[in-house]
DNA sequence: TATATTATATCATATATATGAATTTCCACT
DNA sequence: AGTGGAAATTCATATATATGATATAATATA
């Protein structure tokens, strides 16, 4: 079953302009799985004739698409569906750079722990999971220059990855969200971050080989993928002497445009 | 001397697209405060005169600069230039939330001192300017909720706000960046953030009204208007315990596309 | 076989035009 | 003076079409 096969409905009499409505129909392609990562999409011209409007209005729904991240267009090639890969991955969702300089580069993961537990009340009510389901957790140390600044714990619903063990973690070739999307068919599609100032504890003063009470930034990230829905709760602890968060906000763009 | 007045070269055989040549005209007349904040720019219409193209190419050219923030189109008004101001002001550069929640609020403002100062070194190297230049240096305090949370470093140099008192600086009606913009015809265009995590000192324990070396979170953040001139330093010392530094990235936008 | 050329597919830019939607302005009417 | 509705202004959507730029595939040539 092709996406060329399907039948699209666009209300030519909506309120919702025609380039929403076929921009819209495209997304739930992408969120029903009809449209897969990396795929190439249709060209315009069928697209053109799939929903019988100008190459105009097709054009304006893909351009959205492509502004929110989810489709790629290459001239000469085709239009692609976005996917997590570590060339892709450069800093949508790592911000660290080495004091006085603003450069973010790809960090070194070293594997610590996996292991199933039962989630907290916390961790239920963020995965929205019944307290007391299982969870996987994982740690991992990340670094740059061979040097570990980073503790992550990771929290994901086993329900939701059933299949996942230790193994295909640790062996996977690429970044955590392919694999979620590669093996799992989870696409990660926002992520939302909040950070905090600590003291260190035992367990990460020992694993950044810093002192008991250190200050150390904790960031609290929460995965998502369509709709919302959480997938993911992420914990960094972060030793921040050699490194700094950037979040850098170009133009006047706020919130509330 | 109105923009209509203006000649304007648009070259049809350049390799630059005709839309980007008339967005980056239009970006130099903001630039050369030939249009204003709040203004309202020529009408469609008018601009395809003035360009001597189709309204199409000049609303690719106007999107674009809508989209990076700098004009703001409404349907049956006009298009007008971005200026800074407390509706606008919501979250573009204040990040934080309680606990808890996800909404983040206008802060509360509270004014500490203004003093005039030499540079450090370190204040002169970010702001380019000669090392013991004369900066203004303004604490605030700011809360959320009646009660404050983060004590606020500015330093902006004193040549490029030579008029600015204290008794401005205070009976300001609106934001510091609408201070910047009306009063010094300075449009701060962009902002960069440095987090870290540090021990609170003797001051700002005092200030914020906790434990000295208590954990908090310092943010140095950088603004800078038209070609990344930097205007302003801004160190934030933030007690993190009720509050949240929050950072949303919607979809799957990285910095690489 | 290796290289240069040509053809093909696909997205990008640009024009011209028509109609619709949102907002303000103005004027007739009470 | 106040109200309602028509007119004017401006941006938004949509169609139809032509040409250009870029990347790949196929073909011809040395």
């Amino acid at each position: 079953m092709s996406i060329t096969d399907l039948q699209f409905n666009i209300d030519r009499d909506s309120k919702t302009p025609m380039w929403l409505q076929i921009r819209n129909e495209l997304f739930n392609c992408l969120y029903r799985d009809e449209l897969r990562p990396g795929q190439l999409i249709p060209n315009e011209k069928t697209l053109v004739d799939l929903f019988r409007v100008s190459i105009g209005t097709v054009r304006k729904a893909v351009g959205a698409l492509e502004k929110e991240g989810f489709l790629i267009r290459k001239q000469g090639l085709g239009t692609f569906v976005f996917q997590h890969d570590k060339s892709t991955f450069h800093f949508a969702y790592f911000h660290f750079a080495l004091n006085g300089t603003d450069e973010i580069s790809y960090p070194e993961v070293e594997f610590i722990s996996f292991e199933t537990k039962k989630a907290t009340k916390y961790e239920a009510k963020i995965l929205n999971i019944p307290a007391g389901s299982n969870v996987y957790e994982i740690f991992n140390k990340l670094g740059i220059n061979k040097k570990n600044y980073i503790v992550d714990k990771i929290i994901i619903s086993q329900a939701k990855f059933p299949t996942l063990t230790e193994e295909i973690f640790i062996n996977r070739t690429n970044t955590i969200y392919n694999l979620y999307q590669n093996k799992f068919n989870i696409f990660i599609t926002n992520c939302s971050e909040k950070l905090k100032a600590m003291s260190a504890d035992k367990t990460v003063s020992a694993l950044l080989n810093i002192k008991l009470d250190s200050p150390i930034l904790r960031i609290e990230r929460i995965g998502q993928t369509y709709h919302n829905e959480t997938i993911e709760l992420r914990t960094s602890f972060v030793h921040t002497n050699d490194i700094d968060y950037v979040n850098t906000q170009n133009s006047t763009f706020g919130d509330t445009f």
